[in-house]
DNA sequence: GATGAATGAGCCTTCATTCAT
DNA sequence: GATGAATGAAGGCTCATTCAT
């Protein structure tokens, strides 16, 4: 498996620094390669071809922030709780990988369609849990009963994405994490929970 | 003034359907200017380079929208009111012209990290509208007193963005017009606004 | 018409030098444009692709050789007359253009085999007119009634082609037009031409 | 003595399968290596690089088929059998091998001019056999005593080769080897044998 | 003002060969 | 002797922009 050799991961974090320092056009698979301490050939050792690199760190990073919300959700016993701790725990993973931040907000969004559609494929299982602690909350009536879970996990997603996105642009200067109970506070009342 | 020339809004409007059918990286300055019917050094005539095609492109198109914005909010008195129309607005412009919404919601985003700063510029004057609302919305105690408009303003754009996105990569299949309501019920919810 | 425009031919002419002198898998694209006095990206509005360049030069030289052929046969009245001027016309436009034989004779063998199925079409044209001469001679009962003439046209073909490349693999260094009434001899011995 | 292990036919077998199967362009040394059952760094314990393993595999075929042709010309007194043993033999080992056929006829011909410099040196010994064969016809006066012993075997060598080849072109579809008597004839007339 | 032929910089990918194990 | 992971040089093609007419 691939996946396990320490050079896989190693040429991801590179293609992440290189993405974020360079931008999405001036990332050469041969700076990539550079920056991963290998030559360009290996990249194709563990990778069919550029575009594959990106999806395979879309999926890695991803999968990871998966993993982490599920454990942070796992504790908690209201959905509105377990909004608030995904708000956090996004903002925190974002917060703490600056180049990835730049990545995933400005950098990847540059790809092509093909692209950008297999990444909304990886982005669909995130995207399941938020629609899972919406049902939730609704059957727990904390949320409003005719609440249109499609939606409002919309709303949800489209907040906190443009959060980060503004966050980014405006070059991380302020503290991000700050701001999840203000987002929360806001979608929580958006899916009609009560004060 | 060359904006008032014939010709530069026919360039505009060729690349509109240029890149809504082909995509951002198969718009070829040749293709643009085969579809406006001019030759390819004209182009030059008129515009700068070809990113300047794009940000004349978005402000053309976004200095309607802002125009007819301000058009429908104007005949209603209340922030609730003015943001469901200004929601409807929007999904309306865009169900109009189905080339123009791949364009802003798919393909323009493809561009580089300095074009999008650019448009990010021209998308001020339509955040700042919806500023104002919240801000009257505050005032006439229509919404919570202790909103924070700047992150509101990001959950109205970010959901708003997140729908209309959602809706052109399935294709515009379903009546977006139609979900204003909804979305709108849970921004204003957001928002603190009493049921 | 782009095979009549002036750029067509210098190209052409260009990659025969070039193949010639630098052989087949030395013949990159920026050579053939350099010796053209062209720039790489004019070749590609001539040219569909590198393929095409090599394709066109085979239809382009083979032509020539097709017409000269029905010009120098057309005088002559008897079968044995005309395959003695093909002979010594195919001799002929080859010692003429030193670079073209090196080119048709060795470095065109190395393209691969999709090309050369391609060449085969452009050569049927000139087996044919051999064809015509061998019906002809055996109508006219200068060769042997029961002539298999595909196989005689193998033959000869074969043993022209063989004579020529002999002599370019010798470096040219004896008078190969000298050798046409050898080969004439042993082709309508093998037709069974009556001495 | 390197050419007796094993492993050294089984990487020569294995390239004729794998050139065979996939062209020469597209019979890279780790195909071979994974036909043959080896590594691929193995290879070069046997072979210099890879046109030594081509050099080799011409060798070791031209080899038997100069040593299956004396052998089929010792039983024969006169040259004209013998040259007809000879069609019959090269037709026959070629179509007993489908694979080498596909070989010697098209995908080593796109080996570069160097290569097949070396294997022209290797051919010289199965030539020589006709010159011998065509001096006797002369002496023993089945030939033309004024034939041209060099052209002739150009002849001889250029009608049966693109018999083989033709043969190949048209996927092995007929029996090559029933056009034996027909070269044969074509030929041995040619050289002026009486009928 | 309008044209469109010409320019030329820039990059992903392949694959023969090596060498540490 | 055998392995196979790693190397790194090399080239065809695109397309935004220019400028002579």
């Amino acid at each position: 498996m691939k996946k396990n050799k320490p050079k896989y991961k190693q040429i991801i974090d590179a293609a992440v620094i290189v993405i974020a320092e360079n931008g999405y056009h001036q990332a050469q698979v041969s700076k990539i390669a550079k920056q991963a301490g290998v030559a360009d050939g290996t990249i194709y050792l563990y990778f069919k071809n550029k575009e594959d690199i990106l999806i395979s760190l879309f999926e890695e990073k991803m999968g990871l922030f998966v993993e982490k919300t599920k454990e942070v959700i796992a504790g908690k016993h209201s959905a509105k709780e377990k909004l608030l701790v995904m708000i956090e725990n996004h903002f925190r993973l974002l917060s703490e990988d600056h180049h990835l931040a730049i990545v995933t907000q400005l950098e990847l969004r540059q790809s092509n369609k093909d692209l950008r559609l297999k990444i909304n494929a990886v982005l669909k299982e995130y995207l399941m849990l938020v629609d899972a602690v919406l049902r939730e909350g609704i059957e727990l009536k904390e949320f409003a009963e005719d609440l249109d879970v499609r939606m409002a996990r919309q709303m949800i997603f489209g907040t906190i994405d443009e959060s980060v996105t503004t966050w980014v642009m405006n070059e991380q200067k302020y503290d991000l994490i700050a701001l999840a109970p203000t987002v929360h506070h806001l979608i929580t009342n958006g899916c009609g929970a009560k004060l």
